[in-house]
DNA sequence: ACAGTCTTGTTAAAATTTTAACAGTATTTG
DNA sequence: CAAATACTGTTAAAATTTTAACAAGACTGT
């Protein structure tokens, strides 16, 4: 059973999903032109034995035996990385994966525009990421009006028709806690289909929607 | 092997404290006095079974067989989440679980006062959680200087003294990806022994210190 | 070119985590 | 009050994830 999926089609492990993002940044942070599992293994801790597993899972690796060439492999994760939705053709070489690809991206929202949330409207955080802020929104019509932003913002209220017209997929949720789920849902009807909740709440979603937990408090809580 | 730890001494696996961290909101949320396994797998999407085996896991579940009284859980939870360090002294009871325990919290510091370290600078986001945040640091006097803020801010030399001075043991990091290795270094040294990384990089700490990766990038990657 | 080293891809084993199963005990219903 | 129902705590099985092991391919230095 448990077919090994060592090349592409579904989806892989969580874990390994998250090592590979991860080793993503890795990757670019080295400076030399090639990179060996021990090296990956001494700069992030995993076994150097799970970072070959890693790759040969996701089909990477396309060398034979002697380290990494770092633009390779960088390349090939980074395409990985993408993979799973985004692209909507699939069937170009697509050009070496060089930088911020800005007709390729994936457009975000963000929802809740208090400290947190404003503080994300912050073109920087995204740069060469792949993923583009198209919108921010809050139930506080006021606080729309008055925030300066380098991105439209909209009151809650016309969620639907902006999600829409700008192709927004995916959210980042930074309401108050009691606001969330009511929001979340606001934003799953609107056709998005993944969250980032920066909310204390655990959200429930319909299946196809992903969420990804990043409360402070709750990682606070992880460390302690 | 693998001598079960059903009650109290060595930590859980990261998946079951994930997990009973995420209950303690479940639970705050919850308005009826009794909770069932099957009430909080419909609110979280985790099997019934699974539940009561974190509960089990953790020693917690008082209930004999019909629902948990929520007050009591709730306590009990709390009381395991607080638990692995924080607590000085750990022999008494602990007064009913009752809201902030401002004497008891665990201090925790900001490296790097960009938009979205200062953001952070937000007593409400951290009420009622047990954590208190002392301080700000930043390597740009300037900032340091112009910001205002409800707490203290520190330019990154005065780290050492501050953070020992302060009782400072946990950090959220949220400098540039560039220098976030560094300034990891330079908190591990002075003596954090848990860092909130908001960074797209990865740190590679010593053992003992405890590491939560909260990038906003790299989540919006794995739901992408 | 050959012996020695390194390092990968891949498989198999070990460890961990989740799911299912069920005996036992409250609670409800007739 | 007995039977039926609704849950939990706990153990055992299944599934997943990580670690170890190793054959085979590439370099290195002589």
């Amino acid at each position: 059973m448990s077919a090994y999926l060592h090349s592409e089609s579904m989806d892989l492990p969580k874990a390994t999903r998250r090592r590979l993002i991860e080793l993503e940044s890795v990757l670019k942070a080295w400076q030399k032109t090639k990179i060996t599992s021990a090296d990956i293994s001494a700069l992030t801790g995993w076994k150097n034995s799970l970072v070959r597993h890693d790759l040969w899972m996701a089909g990477l690796g396309g060398g034979v035996s002697n380290g990494y060439v770092v633009a390779d492999l960088l390349a090939a994760v980074q395409k990985a990385n993408a993979g799973t939705e985004n692209t909507g053709g699939a069937d170009g070489e697509l050009s070496e994966g060089r930088e911020t690809d800005s007709t390729n991206s994936t457009n975000v929202c963000i929802a809740g525009l208090g400290r947190l949330g404003a503080a994300l409207l912050d073109e920087a955080l995204f740069e060469g990421s792949g993923f583009a802020i198209k919108a921010g929104f809050d139930s506080n019509v006021n606080r729309v009006e008055i925030l300066r932003s380098t991105f439209p913002l909209y009151p809650a209220a016309d969620m639907n028709w902006v999600i829409k017209q700008e192709r927004i997929t995916k959210a980042i949720l930074a309401v108050a806690d009691k606001d969330a789920q009511a929001m979340c849902d606001r934003l799953v009807k609107a056709g998005v289909t993944g969250i980032v909740n920066m909310t204390r709440a655990v959200l429930k979603v319909p299946d196809g929607v992903r969420v990804e937990n990043l409360s402070v408090v709750n990682a606070l809580k992880m460390i302690n």
